[in-house]
DNA sequence: TTGCCGTCCGACCGATCGGTCGCCTAAGGT
DNA sequence: ACCTTAGGCGACCGATCGGTCGGACGGCAA
């Protein structure tokens, strides 16, 4: 059950790249690290860039299987939005820097995209796919009277930050909050998160009708 | 009023940090962008982290001065919460990279905090206290019934994520959502800001009190 | 045994990094 | 006229960067 050389490599980038980004992070470093010669990298990666991509990629196929696979347990819009909410939030619980790695790529795409990293751009699609199927669930919540009359572009876009930072806020949040990634953090914040959805931008049930 | 070659130096490398964080921007760049040579930045700031500083204290002292007269104005928590949350809608509209710096700057206190600038650690401080403003805004709108029982850290923590991360999302947001900084998106914003907070933290108030 | 192949390594490359140094110039006080 | 000071410059420093190269080692098939 050791882990292979190639995935020991991407969990110490993954876990260097979130925290000090792409161009703080030396190959040297990530070599030494995963207990190789940094020329070794070069035997599972051809570039630095594609090392990012393939760690990205991965943390990219966890989230999009686990949001996939709450989406398709069905419900209404209101069921769906939620449980796409507590997959994502219980997948970037049980990989600490995922949240940081995603943010920070965000900030970086300006830098990073421009065919530096082919297999960057193929991941960010199927992001761009994956955000879509959600907004698409609350376009149709708002279309069904379920959800208020929200911009679901906006609402997305604030939904990833009020979401996701708090996971990528480190020390920060630490000072803020506390512990972030203790089991009783993480369940309060799902109950916090899951009720300002609610509240927010979902309209009261009617009496009759329970979630 | 042409600026001075110290603002000039700080509002390149506002936008340079911003878009490549710190380790990713390097000095001769961010020198011959303000028109200097790059020894010329040593006799404004002593070392690359003091100019970072020196950036970040700016942003930050903006963003304080806005919210501090917003809280200043007076009201209940409900007009309290909501017009510093106008106010800093406001500020980093009107200065785009700030939001981005904000965050990079969270991402990276692990790594640039540690007695390598000093000046870092003050406007870290002042930070904090503005934030412990806010959250006694929450506390003291839950004691009086006015919020729903919600906890102020986290309520905070989600409140960064919401406000800032859509201004700091750079290329991704404008796939997402369009244009980001227009006054039509800077106002649709607000709107649905304030919305998710009313309906999602406040509780509805009685008839014959309206905001 | 032979030969290949996947993995790993140390040595090395040019480029760039943050930072220092000495020198020059223009402004201003005395 | 003099000197100080602030601001600016090019040249240079050691360190580190991403990446290349040639070779060494071990397993495995013929």
């Amino acid at each position: 059950m050791l882990p292979t050389s190639r995935e020991k490599i991407l969990d110490v980038a993954e876990a260097r790249f979130a925290q000090r980004g792409y161009a703080g992070v030396g190959l040297r470093e990530v070599a030494e690290a995963a207990g190789l010669g940094k020329s070794s990298l070069f035997h599972h990666f051809p570039t630095k860039a594609a090392l990012y991509g393939a760690v990205l990629d991965r943390v990219i196929e966890r989230i999009e299987l686990r949001i996939r696979a709450a989406l398709g347990a069905g419900g209404d819009p209101r069921e769906q939005l939620s449980s796409a909410v507590i997959a994502l939030i219980d997948t970037l619980a049980e990989d600490p820097p995922a949240a940081r790695l995603l943010l920070r790529t965000v900030f970086e795409d300006d830098d990073l995209s421009p065919s530096e990293a082919p297999e960057l751009v193929a991941s960010e699609q199927r992001l761009d796919a994956l955000i879509a199927r959600i907004a698409r669930v609350i376009t149709d919540g708002v279309a069904s009277g379920a959800f208020r009359e929200i911009s679901a572009p906006d609402a997305i876009h604030t939904l990833i930050g009020a979401v996701v930072f708090p996971f990528a806020s480190g020390e920060f949040g630490e000072r803020l909050a506390g512990e972030i990634f203790s089991a009783e953090a993480i369940a309060r914040r799902k109950r916090e998160t899951l009720a300002l959805i609610q509240f927010g931008w979902m309209r009261p049930q009617s009496a009759g009708e329970k979630s």
